[in-house]
DNA sequence: ACCTGAACACCGTTCAAGT
DNA sequence: ACCTGAACACCGTTCAAGT
C-alpha cells in the first residue's frame, strides 16, 4: 500500500527558547527541547561533534536526563532526521502550490527548495540520507516521514504525465531518476565538492535550475532528421 | 587551469597481509599498513566505529604510533578517501575502454562501476562525498584525486559531443548534471533509502541502467507535432 | 627516526539513589 | 515519572621517555 500524502504539518520552523528557566526539576517538554537544541548544535558543527552531553548541558539538565526520553543517541538523531523530512515535504508542497498546472516549474522549484533546506543544515541532510540511521522499521516515524517526502515528488510526476508534459513511463523509476539528480546535486553542493568547477558568480538557484533543466530535457541529441 | 587526466595508476586493489610479523619495532611501511587496515575496518562498520586505537591494535602497534605518520585521525581518513577516488578513476577509464565509440554506453557502464564501488565500501563513499573532510587545499592529494575522477566523466561528455551523440552545451554543466544523477542514485542505494520503492527482483545493474537511460533521454515529452 | 606508556579531557551508557 | 551523580569502558591527542 502506498501511503497517501496527507496533511502538511506547519512544523513550526523555529524553536522555543531553551534556556534553563524557572522550574528547577521538571521541564515542560524536555524531549522537544532536546531535539531542538540538538538540531541547532548540528547547524554549526558535525554529527560527531554534537555530543549528547553537550546538548543536555545546553538545555540545562544533567547528562543522563536525555535517557528518559531517548533510548540512545541514535534515537535522538532519528528524531532530528524525521523533522528534516517533514520540513522537506512541507516545502515541496509549497513549491507545487506556487506553480499550479506547471509540473516542470514545480520540479525546478522543489529541487531548489531541497537544495536550500540542505544548505541551511548540512549535517541534518547527512542524517537523513547518509546511511547513518537504519531505514527499516526501527524508527517508524522516520520511515514514514521519508516516504511522505518521496510521495511528494511522485505527485509532481503523476500530474506531469496526466497533463502530457512528461513522458509516460514507470512512475517509481522516473521519480527515482529525478530524485537522484536533485539529491546528488544537493549533496555535491553541501559537500563543497564543486569548488573550481563552477564559475564564481553563479549562485545556487541558477545552478539548480540549470541542472534540473538539463535533466528534464535529457542529454541525447535529437535523432537527426536527415 | 584544468588538470589533464593523466596516467591511470593500477592502484593495487588488494592489500598486503598486515598481521604483526617478524620485526618487533620497525614496520616496513606502517603508513600504508594503517591506511589499508583502516579501509578494511571501514568495510564492516561506520566511520565513527573505526577508531584510531583499534586500527593500531589490528596492525600490531601501540595506539600512539599512527601519529608518526598522520597528524590526525582526519588525515588518515583523507588518505582513505584519496584511494577511493583513485579507484573510481581507474574503473571509469576501464568503462570507457570497454565501449569504444559509444559515449552513451560508456556513461552507463561508468555509472554502474560507480554504484558497484560504492556498495563495496559505503563508508568510504561517505568519506569521499559526505562533507566530512575539507575540500580545500588541506589535503592536496585528496583534492587532486577528486578532480581526476571528475575529469574522467568530462572526457566521456566531450567525446559524446564531438561524435554528435550528445547535445552541444556547457561541458561543466552537463558533467555536473550526469554526475549529480549517478551520485544521487549511488547514495540512495548505499543508504538503503529505497526499500519498498523498487521491485524486489530488479538488481542494481538494471536500476542503474534504467536511471541513466532516463537521464540521457530526459523526462520531457517531445513537442507535439500536431 | 620510530615507537611506547602514562596521562588528560572528553565521550556514551548504566545504575542506584534522590524529589 | 522524572532527574541526578558516581562509575565504567571507551575515545583522540599530547608528551616525556625508551630503542
Amino acid at each position: 500500500m502506498i501511503i497517501a500524502m496527507t496533511e502538511i504539518k506547519p512544523s513550526a520552523d523555529s524553536c522555543e527558547s531553551h534556556q534553563q528557566s524557572s522550574r528547577p526539576y521538571h521541564h515542560g517538554d524536555l524531549r522537544k527541547e532536546l531535539l531542538c537544541a540538538a538540531r541547532e548544535m548540528l547547524e554549526d558543527g558535525t554529527i560527531a561533534s554534537m555530543s549528547l552531553r553537550a546538548v543536555a548541558k545546553k538545555v540545562g539538565v544533567s547528562h543522563t536526563a536525555p535517557y528518559r526520553h531517548f533510548k540512545d543517541k541514535e534515537e535522538l538523531l532519528a528524531g532530528i532526521a524525521a523533522i528534516g523530512f517533514n520540513r522537506l515535504t512541507a516545502r515541496m508542497a509549497a513549491a507545487v502550490a506556487a506553480h499550479p498546472g506547471d509540473p516542470a516549474g514545480q520540479m525546478q522549484e522543489a529541487g531548489y527548495q531541497y537544495v536550500k533546506l540542505a544548505l541551511e543544515n548540512p549535517p541534518c541532510v547527512q542524517l537523513m540520507f547518509g546511511d547513518i540511521l537504519p531505514c527499516d522499521d526501527t524508527y517508524p516515524e522516520l520511515k514514514q516521514a521519508g516516504e511522505e517526502a518521496f510521495n511528494g515528488l511522485k505527485t509532481i510526476i503523476v500530474e506531469g504525465q496526466s497533463l502530457g508534459v512528461f513522458k509516460p513511463g514507470d512512475i517509481e523509476l522516473l521519480a527515482l531518476t529525478t530524485w537522484s539528480g536533485i539529491h546528488g546535486l544537493t549533496l555535491l553542493l553541501v559537500g563543497g565538492n564543486l569548488p573550481d568547477i563552477l564559475s564564481k558568480d553563479i549562485d545556487n538557484r541558477d545552478i539548480t535550475f540549470a541542472v534540473t533543466s538539463a535533466m528534464l530535457d535529457g542529454l541525447m541529441a535529437p535523432p537527426s532528421t536527415s
